[in-house]
RNA sequence: GCACCCAUAGCUCAGCUGGAUAGAGCAACUGCCUUCUAAGCAGUAGGUCACAGGUUCGAAUCCUGUUGGGUGUACCA
C-alpha cells in the first residue's frame, strides 16, 4: 500500500539530492526471505546516474533514505541490492488502522461507477454439463465476484444455446425411441435424460452410416444422406417455421434441461442476472451485416453470400451470411453484442469462452471495431484452457466425459470418507454432516480448478482423486475453522492499538494482509482467480506458522494476546473475502 | 499449408512489467499431539526451467530458430 509509494518517492528525492538526477519511479521488489529487509532496490540500472559503483550507490541511497524516512529503520547492501528494513511501527500502524476493520482491505475502488458484463456458462441444451463446463462456470462466477470486489457493477449473463441441429437430434431420438419417457417416469435428471437421447441419436446415426457404407456408398455421402440426419434437418426447418408440435416437444425437453441445469448451478453455487436465449437472438445481426455492406466494410459475392476480408490482420476471409440469406454463428454474435449494449450500456464486456474459440472472438471484435461500435474497445475474450483427461480431450458423444453431477457426488463422497477417518464428527447431526461434506468437497473441487492460471489447460485424472491435504481447498477451510474455534474460545476481548515490537511471525502475517488489496486489484486487472487462490494459500501458510509458533489464548501479556486475536480475526476476514471471490464455502468447524 | 497457445522437480502447479542460491503441494524419508483443531508445523531428498543461438551488467521471463504437444482455420455451432 502506501509504503511502496513512499519509498519510491524517497528514492527519487535521494537521486535528486545526491546526484542531481531525475529518475522515473523505480521498481521495488519484495526482499527475498533469505535476506534481511522488506523491500529491495536493484541499483544496477541507475549506475549511469550515480556515476559510482553498485555497492557505493546502494550505500549512499540507503544512508540517505535512513536519515530522511521514519519508516525505514535499517538497510543492508549485498552486491548491487539495497535491502530496506521497514520499521515495526509502520506495520503496527497499518494493523491498528486497517486490520481492526479488515473490510477496508477486502475491496478496491478501481472499477467505481463502471458497469461490466460477464457472460459465462452458455450451455447447449442437448446434454448435461461436464467438467469443462464446471471450469467455465467457476471462472465466470469468480471473475464476477473479483470485479465486484474492485467496485464494478457486474451483470452476470448466460447466453443459452437452446436451438439448432444438435437440439433437434435429441428431440428426434426421443420421439423415435423414447416411448414417452420423462424425468418423472425414468427418475433421471432432466438434462441427463435429454443427453441420453443425444447419445442415442449418435449411435443410431452411426449405424445408418455403416449400413450405407456397407451397401456401397462412400463415407462422406453416407454421412450426408443418412435418413436420421435428414430427419433432424427437416425438424430444424419445422422448428424455424414454428410448427406447433415441434415447438411443443422443444419446449418440453428444454424445460427438463433447465430444471436439471438449475440444480447443477445451485450446487456449484453460481448464478446469473440475465439470461439470453439463442432462440430469441438467432435472427439478430442481419441488419448489422447490411450496415457493414453500406459502409463498405463487408462485401458480397456473386452467389449473394456476405463476407469480411481480414487477411490484412492475419485473419482469413469470414462468412457472415450464407448465400440463401440465413445467418451463421458470427452473425448472431454481432446482433447479441448490440442487444446487450442497448440493454445495459456497459462500457466493458467479458466473454468467458474456451480457447478453441480464440479465432472466432478475434474476428468478432475486429468486425465490431470496424463498425465503430462504442463498446468495441471494452470487449474482452477471457480465454481459458481445456480440461483434458490423460486419454486426451473429453468427447460427450463418445462417453469420455467427466459428468459435472457425478464429479460433485464423488467429491462429496471423498469428503465423507476422509472426514470420518479423521473422526471429527462427534455431535453433528446427519444433516449437518451432509452440509459439511458438501462444503469440503466443493471447496476441494473449486480450488483445484481455480488455482490454475485460466490460460493454461488442466489435466484431470479421474483415477486420482483430488487432494484434501496441502495446497488444497480443505486446507484453507481448515485454517478458517481453526480461527473460528479460537474466536469462540477467546471470551471477551478487545483491541485498541498496539505499539510494541513484533515477532517475526506476526510481522510476516501483517505483511501478507498488507498485500491483499494489491492482489485483489491485480486479479481484477488480469481476470485471474488464480491470483486470489495463490495469495490465500500463502496467507494461510503464514497464519499456520503464526498459530503453531505463538500462543494466542494462552499468551499472558494481555496486549500481545489482543493483538494476536485481532490478527487472527483479520486473517479470517481476509480468507472470507478470498473465499467469496472464489466461491469456496466457509466451514465453521471441521 | 497458415495462424494462435503451451513446454519449469517423478506428478500437479507458482514464479508480477527481466534481478540475488528457480519456489509450493503430492508421492518418498525424518521429527513434533498431557498447551488454543496434526485436513497442521518443522526438516531431508528431488532441477541442464524442452533444445540451440541472440539481446543485456543480469534471462525460466524478451527476440530468432528447432523439436515436441494442443487448438483453430467449414455456406457447423
Amino acid at each position: 500500500m502506501k509504503i511502496e509509494i513512499h519509498l519510491k518517492e524517497q528514492l527519487q528525492l535521494a537521486f535528486r539530492e545526491l546526484y542531481q538526477e531525475e529518475i522515473e519511479s523505480p521498481k521495488l521488489d519484495k526482499t527475498r526471505p533469505e535476506f534481511e529487509g522488506d523491500y529491495t532496490l536493484v541499483v544496477f540500472p541507475y549506475l549511469r546516474q550515480s556515476k559510482t559503483g553498485p555497492e557505493q550507490t546502494a550505500q549512499n541511497l540507503g544512508n540517505w533514505i535512513l536519515n530522511h524516512s521514519d519508516w525505514v529503520s535499517d538497510f543492508n547492501v549485498i552486491k548491487g541490492f539495497l535491502n530496506l528494513v521497514i520499521a515495526d511501527s509502520y506495520w503496527t500502524d497499518f494493523a491498528n488502522e486497517y486490520l481492526t476493520d479488515a473490510s477496508q482491505i477486502t475491496h478496491t475502488a478501481d472499477g467505481k461507477d463502471t458497469r461490466i458484463m460477464v457472460e459465462y456458462s452458455s450451455p447447449n441444451t442437448n446434454k448435461p454439463l461436464h467438467l469443462g463446463h464446471i471450469r467455465n462456470n467457476l471462472l465466470g462466477y469468480s471473475v464476477s465476484k473479483i470485479l465486484e470486489h474492485n467496485g464494478y457493477e457486474v451483470i452476470k449473463a448466460n447466453l443459452i444455446n437452446d436451438r439448432g441441429i444438435h437440439i433437434c437430434k435429441s428431440m428426434l431420438a426421443w420421439m423415435k425411441f423414447g416411448a414417452g419417457e420423462t424425468p418423472e417416469s425414468s427418475g433421471l435428471k432432466g438434462d441427463h435424460l435429454v443427453g441420453k437421447y443425444y447419445v442415442a441419436f449418435d449411435k443410431a446415426y452411426k449405424q445408418e452410416i455403416d449400413d450405407l457404407v456397407a451397401s456401397g456408398k462412400n463415407k462422406e455421402e453416407a454421412e450426408k444422406q443418412a435418413p436420421l440426419l435428414l430427419e433432424a434437418q427437416e425438424m430444424l426447418r419445422k422448428w424455424e417455421a414454428k410448427d406447433p408440435e415441434t415447438i411443443r416437444v422443444w419446449e418440453m425437453m428444454n424445460g427438463w434441461v433447465y430444471a436439471g441445469f438449475e440444480q447443477t448451478y445451485r450446487r456449484m453455487g453460481v448464478s446469473f442476472d440475465q439470461f439470453y436465449y439463442e432462440s430469441n437472438t438467432y435472427l439478430l445481426g442481419k441488419d448489422i451485416v447490411n450496415e457493414g455492406l453500406e459502409k463498405g466494410i463487408l462485401y458480397q459475392k456473386e452467389d449473394g453470400s456476405v463476407w469480411i476480408d481480414l487477411t490484412s490482420e492475419k485473419l482469413d476471409q469470414k462468412l457472415l451470411l450464407r448465400s440463401d440469406g440465413t445467418s451463421v454463428y458470427m452473425t448472431q454474435d454481432l446482433g447479441t453484442a448490440d442487444l446487450k449494449f442497448q440493454e445495459y450500456q456497459m462500457p466493458r464486456s467479458i466473454y468467458v469462452v474456451g480457447n478453441e474459440q480464440d479465432y472466432h472472438f478475434k474476428v468478432l471484435f475486429s468486425i465490431l471495431n470496424k463498425l465503430e461500435r462504442p463498446y468495441a474497445e471494452g470487449l474482452y475474450h477471457l480465454s481459458y484452457g481445456m480440461v483434458d483427461l490423460p486419454s486426451g480431450k473429453m468427447k460427450s458423444r463418445e462417453g469420455t466425459v467427466v459428468d459435472a453431477d457425478d464429479l460433485m457426488d464423488e467429491m462429496h463422497q471423498t469428503a465423507d470418507t476422509i472426514t470420518r477417518e479423521l473422526g471429527k464428527i462427534e455431535g453433528l447431526s446427519e444433516e449437518e454432516l451432509y452440509s459439511l461434506f458438501e462444503k469440503i468437497g466443493m471447496g476441494a473441487l473449486k480450488y483445484f480448478l481455480l488455482k490454475v492460471d485460466p490460460g493454461k489447460r488442466i489435466l484431470f485424472d479421474p483415477k486420482e482423486s483430488i487432494d484434501f491435504q496441502g495446497n488444497t481447498g480443505p486446507f484453507l477451510q481448515y485454517t478458517f475453522a481453526r480461527i473460528n474455534s479460537l474466536q469462540s474460545n477467546a471470551g471477551d476481548w478487545s483491541f485498541g492499538s498496539y505499539t510494541g515490537a513484533l515477532e517475526a511471525q506476526e510481522k510476516d502475517l501483517i505483511r501478507y494482509l498488507h498485500d491483499l488489496p494489491g492482489t485483489i486489484r491485480a486479479a481484477g486487472k488480469n481476470y485471474s482467480p488464480a491470483l486470489i487462490a495463490n495469495y490465500v494459500y500463502d496467507l494461510v501458510k503464514s497464519y499456520n506458522r503464526f498459530y503453531h509458533d505463538l500462543p494466542v489464548l494462552k499468551e499472558e501479556n494481555a496486549e500481545k494476546r489482543n493483538l494476536r486475536l485481532m490478527l487472527s480475526k483479520a486473517t479470517a476476514e481476509a480468507i472470507s473475502a478470498c473465499f467469496a471471490m472464489l466461491g469456496i464455502p466457509e466451514v465453521e468447524k471441521m
